[in-house]
DNA sequence: TCTGGGGTCCTATACCCA
DNA sequence: TCTGTGGGTATAGGACCC
């Protein structure tokens, strides 16, 4: 939900030919927020934070609590300094996940060619909808309206030639707006822009084009290709290059799988003790695996994240013999992998684990992992652990933990 | 000001193997 | 046998996005 920069510039009428733009993005507009607002009417029109504990950030605010310089990823307790009249609130993902849920299928209803790449936003190709629902403006507005009236939460679009076009369009379009950029406007709307509008450049990279007197994209786009390439990389350099002149030629792909699952946790207060960061490790690696399990999927590598409390960050991994969805398997190799960890005496403010290079079960299913097969236990663990899925199916996420077993000092797990 | 949690992609390096 | 080369895979880390 945060946004790259806008160009004040750009926030105006390109044209009205839609002829070779069939590539919409819609964006709901301070999602978060908004989904409080259409629960709790008698919020509207009162700065609003969606923000977690202490040591959290802001996950979304109204446009009334952006008055005061509140920004969504800004630490809670400088959003609290600027706006301390703002209303907080806890946030409620399953209420977000329902509402997305929802209007992603009402997007589906105009095609089915939907890319969704989070829970607030997705692109659409409407190329084959045109005959059928009309141009693609005549489609973004009604999709805003249904949106509105059904979920009480405002929606931005873009369209363009392309999906880069399309979401920078509807970033511009923001709050409760629809763009259309045309095909012959492209370059000129792009080239109002500053680079750290593109797609890929973020705090770094925008620094190292700064010091090769790079700041707008039209600055990137007039750089000699080696140059660019030089100052941030073959890949990042040509595909920048590429952008800058409105060239994107990434379709829009429905269901797109995904590559790992994981799960983190910040420390309430950074945290020295081994025993309570392992069994940190072990919620985390449940967690992990029955979220595998529920998607189906086995992970072959495992990865862990530790941070420490000056807020360097260290990346573990480890290839398994065989692909598991067991949280056992999972926490005995996140386990050494965080311990192996050297943080210089430090205490520890996060650690994550992450499960990689993931297959689909079935195929792989029945044959055993090597530890199966050097351990029979593991099977029986499976089974116990989809045992476990099933009681909090019934009862609630939290009706039930696994534990970590301790006979004679010895962990049995 | 003091930095969440979910991810993806790219780069560099090491190592095995043909 | 030695040396170089290049592909594939594993690993670590950085940057980025929402």
């Amino acid at each position: 939900m945060s946004k790259g920069p806008r160009s004040a510039a750009a926030r105006r009428d390109w044209g009205s030919d839609e002829s070779g733009c069939s590539v919409l993005h819609l964006d709901m507009d301070a999602f978060f927020a908004s989904c409080e607002l259409a629960r709790r009417p008698e919020l509207r029109g009162l700065p609003v934070i969606v923000g977690g504990q202490e040591r959290g950030v802001v996950l979304a605010a109204t446009y009334e609590a952006r008055a005061f310089g509140v920004r969504s990823a800004m630490p809670m307790t400088r959003a609290r300094l600027l706006c301390p009249q703002a209303v907080v609130v806890r946030p409620d993902h399953d209420l977000y996940r329902d509402v997305s849920r929802s209007v992603m299928g009402m997007l589906q209803e105009v095609t089915p060619l939907v890319e969704q790449i989070s829970v607030d936003e997705a692109f659409l190709d409407v190329s084959g909808a045109r005959r059928r629902l009309g141009p693609p403006t005549v489609i973004g507005a009604e999709l805003r309206r249904r949106i509105e009236e059904e979920h009480g939460v405002t929606a931005s679009v873009g369209i363009a030639r392309n999906k880069f076009v399309a979401k920078l369009a509807s970033t511009h379009a923001k709050p409760d707006g629809l763009m259309l950029v045309p095909v012959d406007a492209t370059v000129d709307f792009l080239h109002t822009l500053p680079v750290g509008a593109l797609w890929g450049v973020g705090e770094k990279t925008e620094k190292s084009l700064a010091a090769w007197g790079i700041t707008t994209v039209a600055e990137l786009a007039r750089t000699d290709l080696p140059s660019l390439q030089t100052a941030v990389g073959r890949v990042s350099g040509a595909h920048l290059h590429d952008l800058s002149w409105g060239r994107d030629p990434r379709p829009v792909v429905p269901e797109q799988r995904e590559h790992s699952i994981g799960a983190e946790t910040t420390f309430g207060t950074d945290q020295d003790d081994t025993e309570a960061v392992n069994r940190r490790v072990l919620e985390l690696s449940d967690r992990v695996a029955a979220r595998l399990r529920h998607q189906g999927v086995l992970a072959r590598t495992v990865s862990v994240k530790v941070r420490s409390s000056d807020f360097a960050t260290f990346t573990r991994s480890r290839t398994l013999d065989g692909p598991t969805d067991v949280a056992r398997d999972i926490y005995l190799v996140a386990r050494e992998l965080v311990a192996a960890v050297d943080l210089g005496g430090l205490p520890v403010r996060l650690v994550g684990v992450r499960g990689e290079n993931l297959r689909e079960r079935d195929g792989s299913a029945q044959q055993p992992t090597l530890e199966e097969a050097v351990d029979p236990r593991s099977g029986a663990q499976r089974e116990a652990e989809l045992a476990l899925d099933a009681v909090r199916e019934k009862f609630g996420k939290t009706a039930i933990d696994l534990g970590v077993h301790r006979k004679n000092g010895t962990h049995l797990y």
